[in-house]
DNA sequence: CCTCGCCCCTGATGCACTAT
DNA sequence: ATAGTGCATCAGGGGCGAGG
């Protein structure tokens, strides 16, 4: 379908935020929502706008702050990878502040749904101008020609696409549900880890483990292929992520550094350096790896505890809050030695009753894996109906 | 007054040195 | 040789001021 092209700022207005002072006195659930570019990750994940801070009328005045109407669509104006391509449509009024761009459509003539499919098929970040600071002029953004149908198709245009979105939101939130359940399951079985009202026995961390050490302390060059290096970006609450940035290094080097540190499938690591300290998960790949320093490998003896538990355990906020931040050094620097995680004392219930929960764990960690690729299709179909809609 | 371009800061990461 | 610690480096979000 070939649509009469208009320019963007014809249909809508176009404009970017002011740029806001550092401390923009925030009320707690009074005025509006105050957006930053840092937070359009979180909405585009599916964060609601009534979790962001708030900002009243007369403080946003007296920062000068702008005010963006409902319906308006969002997106990142400068900065680099992570925030660009995002595209937001707000809900309802709010703030919002420099190195965010707005579009504002004009209802008698542009919907603001089809508006906000569009400039994700556009990706506005293709405006960039090559320079070392990455940004996108107004001027450019006003200049974006869009095919204009008439109203009532930009909105079936628009509901269409709504339903595969709607899809992929649900799958989304099913995810995060899933977590909350794993969470909920350590509670109900063995209960709360700080009143221990099960009685169970508490014991150093030293004493159930067979090695607990780090990976090397002498940072070897990177490769472009090689042995696997993981560090502690590789590492997430419950989840050991190496193939979203891959780091190598030589054959040599590994076999220096494997010889006293050897992760094995199974094997918990742990981050003990730098300003994610305190965060656990089982090593799941088969393929032997190097680590760096900046994590602790934390071999169970299974015997006596089981993996995944003790993963739970670290990863737990009220463990954390209650055994674990006794351990830190100083409150600037976030580091465990291995001396104190080695004391670490943690509650071992029955290991029957570990590995059952061990178990519970894989068959939500199953049904997560169902739920991803559910969301891996619906945005394949997605993209598949935007460009359909749109070329 | 609004934009754009230019740094500035902060938090994340991990290198490299020191201590045992 | 292994473990502990300080801090350099870097990315990228955020503030600011010159210029239109």
């Amino acid at each position: 379908m070939n649509w009469e092209k208009v320019w963007l700022n014809e249909v809508s207005e176009v404009s970017a935020g002011q740029s806001a002072p550092k401390d923009p006195c925030f009320t707690i659930n009074d005025g509006l929502p105050f957006i930053r570019a840092g937070h359009l990750l979180e909405l585009t994940n599916g964060k609601d706008l009534s979790e962001l801070p708030t900002i009243n009328e007369v403080n946003a005045k007296a920062c000068r702050l702008k005010i963006l109407k409902k319906g308006s669509v969002i997106f990142a104006k400068s900065g680099m990878s992570a925030t660009l391509n995002r595209i937001y449509k707000l809900e309802e009024d709010s703030f919002y502040v420099s190195h965010l761009a707005s579009v504002t459509p004009n209802l008698n003539f542009l919907d603001s749904a089809y508006c906000s499919y569009f400039l994700f098929y556009f990706n506005p970040s293709q405006l960039i101008k090559d320079s070392a600071y990455p940004s996108i002029g107004l001027s450019d953004i006003s200049k974006i020609e869009i095919p204009l149908p008439p109203l009532p198709i930009q909105k079936q245009i628009a509901e269409i696409l709504d339903k595969t979105d709607v899809l992929r939101k649900k799958d989304l939130a099913l995810l995060k549900h899933y977590d909350a359940l794993a969470q909920s399951l350590f509670i109900d079985m063995f209960g709360d880890p700080v009143r221990n009202e099960k009685g169970w026995n508490n014991e150093e961390l030293k004493k159930l483990c067979l090695k607990i050490t780090d990976g090397t302390h002498f940072s070897p060059p990177n490769h472009l292929s090689g042995r696997p290096y993981i560090t502690a970006k590789h590492v997430r609450k419950n989840l050991v992520d190496f193939y979203s940035n891959p780091t190598f290094i030589s054959e040599e080097d590994h076999l220096g550094i494997y010889s006293r540190c050897n992760p094995k499938k199974d094997d918990v690591l742990y981050i003990k350096d730098g300003a994610t300290t305190g965060v656990a998960a089982v090593n799941n790949y088969e393929f032997e790896f190097s680590m760096l320093s900046s994590l602790a490998l934390i071999k169970p003896n299974l015997q006596l505890i089981n993996e995944q538990y003790l993963c739970y355990w670290l990863n737990n906020e009220y463990v954390k809050e209650n055994y674990i931040r006794n351990y830190m050094a100083g409150a600037a620097i976030r580091r465990f030695t291995l001396a104190k995680i080695n004391k670490f004392k943690i509650l071992a219930p029955p290991i029957a009753l570990q590995n059952q929960f061990a178990v519970q764990i894989k068959n939500i960690e199953l049904q997560k894996e169902k739920v991803k690729a559910q969301i891996k299709a619906s945005e394949n179909l997605f993209q598949a109906l935007l460009q359909k809609m749109f070329r």
